[in-house]
RNA sequence: GAGCUCGUAGCUCAGUCGGUAGAGCAACGCACUUUUAAUGCGUGGGUCCUGGGUUCGAUUCCCAGCGAGCUCACCA
């Protein structure tokens, strides 16, 4: 019965099982064809989305959908398209859920309703395959509202297997590599995107109301600059020219400051050459604002407006659940960096040492390694010291801390901001001591930006700028443990290559034996 | 990059103290005109991640590799 022999377009289908299920079904497009139907139809319309349906007459009852015997009402007609979620025939008649943009809504047919070919056609139906109704809607017995068909209209088939209907696609591995996949069968992941797009939307309306200019700056550059990473290379062919991956946007969003664009904001990614994890992708977006005349005490006000404005605006509320923890992100708190270690110090390590004879450095290593973690109450910590801050301004009375803070929630990172180093001079000097590292040894040590010099020269004046992990916000604001289900499409190792290192080994090995 | 854990049917998972494997969903057939994880009966589907070793015999034990998850390191 089964057509071996048909062509199947997707090399990788192995298993007999697919195989099999791929030339069936297209036996079925066959039959549906013969029925007078479209393979591949080139549109739908419909009256309504899913969505429409629901918020028109989901709180519509029986008595006013259905009418009576005795007092009939006037039918309301709807045009819906969807995916075929959940499929149920009985005898004569059948049920089937359509899935369209993330809702979902349930639809009646009857031979007697659709006719012959109409019933036909739905026979020929699979989970997965999308589909045109149009009917009138109803409540069941269960009181559920559904569309009662009246004409179907076949849209396009799915040609594999669905994910198991009560638990979803679970293998996380096949969650990220096939995202098609987790995003229609696993509502909560398209949930999250679609709360990302609502957080970028916010943030974006946070900043035009305050005046801030969007603009997009290189993410291909001769020198990668702003960020102490490591850059990914690439190659213009016509100008046989190396370029850089972005590992920040930082100094050309401070050349457009010089420039004159007093306030700017880019949304964008950074790519880093570094390990994953469930904090890291290598390509990542950033948020990254600049505004002229202001310095890190501002930055810190804005922050806090910032952070509770976007969770209030996307989740309708502040307070987040998060990795077992209850944050509430208008609830900050500010600490010197000092401060911090003191009351973060845990008594497991000991007593605290006098935090004021420490190095710099030193300091900050005991920060990273006993407090940073424990930050999960929204909290600014400030008064960076100037050796791990060489980008950032100097406080005027105190040389040895910079005008520098960061924020942590749910125990990481979430931002960086200060008072922009706006001196030419002292600029090409830190730049020097980087070359110094980098020829040290130091393959994250900045290149000498002689441009950026020269814009600086001209005379930035006075600025705060800021950069914010979208990515973790995003985190902290679905609930999120892993970076990668915040990013649709998160780095995997391409299967193919395990597939070719494992025909070299098994090539080895014949040659050994 | 290091440590730990995992990889069995399309999906979700059992299992084999070493004798080549099961369930549910999905698929196929039959019945069923208000079901909703529909139901009932029947059928098919597996290189047990890959390679090697030990063994009479490996999906199971050992080694190596590949992929993934978690933790750590680097970073934001």
């Amino acid at each position: 019965m089964l057509q071996t022999g048909k062509d199947c377009p997707v090399a990788e289908f192995e298993s007999e099982f697919e195989r099999n299920l791929f030339a069936l079904r297209q036996e079925k497009l066959d039959a549906i064809a013969a029925l007078g139907q479209a393979r591949y139809p080139n549109q739908y319309r419909t009256t309504h989305t899913i969505a429409a349906v629901r918020a028109q007459w989901g709180e519509t009852p029986a008595e006013t959908l259905n009418g009576t015997a005795e007092q009939p009402v006037e039918r309301v007609v709807v045009s819906i398209a969807g995916r075929i979620m959940a499929i149920r025939a009985q005898g004569k008649a059948g049920f089937a859920a359509l899935q369209q943009n993330g809702e979902r809504l349930q639809m009646y047919v009857r031979q007697d309703a659709v006719g012959e070919a109409g019933y036909a056609l739905y026979k020929l139906l699979d989970m997965g395959d999308h589909i045109g109704v149009t009917g009138y809607l109803f409540r069941t017995r269960t009181n559920e509202l559904t569309v009662h068909v009246e004409t179907l209209t076949f849209l396009a088939k799915a040609m594999l297997a669905l994910p198991e209907k009560y638990h979803g696609l679970a293998d996380v591995e096949l969650r990220y590599r096939q995202r098609y996949v987790d995003l229609f069968a696993n509502l909560d992941s398209r949930e999250v995107f679609v709360k990302r797009a609502k957080i970028l939307r916010a943030i974006r309306r946070f900043f035009d109301e305050r005046e801030y200019l969007e603009v997009e700056t290189p993410m291909m550059q001769p020198i990668a600059g702003g960020a102490a990473a490591r850059p990914f290379v690439t190659h213009h062919n016509a100008l046989d020219l190396d370029l850089f991956l972005r590992i920040a946007p930082e100094l050309y969003l401070k050349r457009l400051v010089v420039g004159g664009l007093d306030r700017v904001y880019e949304i964008n990614r950074n790519f880093r050459n570094e390990g994953v994890s469930t904090q890291h992708n290598p390509e990542f977006t950033m948020l990254e604002f600049y505004q002229a005349y202001a310095n890190y005490h501002d930055l810190m006000d804005l922050t806090e407006t910032l952070i509770a404005q976007v969770a209030q605006e996307v989740n309708g509320t502040t307070v987040v659940e998060f990795n077992g923890h209850t944050i509430d992100l208008a609830r900050w708190q500010r600490l010197t960096m000092v401060e911090a270690v003191r009351q973060y110090w845990p008594v497991a390590a000991g007593e605290c040492p006098d935090l004021t004879a420490l190095s710099g450095k030193a300091l900050y290593e005991l920060f990273e390694q006993h407090v940073e973690h424990r930050l999960i109450q929204p909290t600014i910590i400030h008064e960076y010291p100037t050796e791990v801050s060489p980008l950032s301004k100097a406080k005027p009375d105190d040389p040895a801390h910079v005008e520098r803070f960061e924020f942590f929630i749910g125990g990481f990172e979430v931002g960086n901001a200060f008072s922009e180093l706006n001196d030419p001079v002292e600029q090409r000097r830190r730049f020097e001591q980087q070359l110094a590292a980098r020829e040290a040894g130091d393959d994250e040590a900045h290149q000498m930006d002689e441009d950026y010099v020269r814009a600086l020269s001209y005379g930035l004046p006075p600025t705060g700028g800021e950069g914010i992990g979208i990515d973790r916000l995003t985190m902290l604001l679905t609930g999120s443990r892993s970076i990668r289900d915040v990013i649709l499409f998160p780095l995997m190792r391409p299967e193919a290559q395990r597939q070719e290192m494992q025909g070299e080994q098994a090539a080895d090995g014949g040659a050994e034996a």
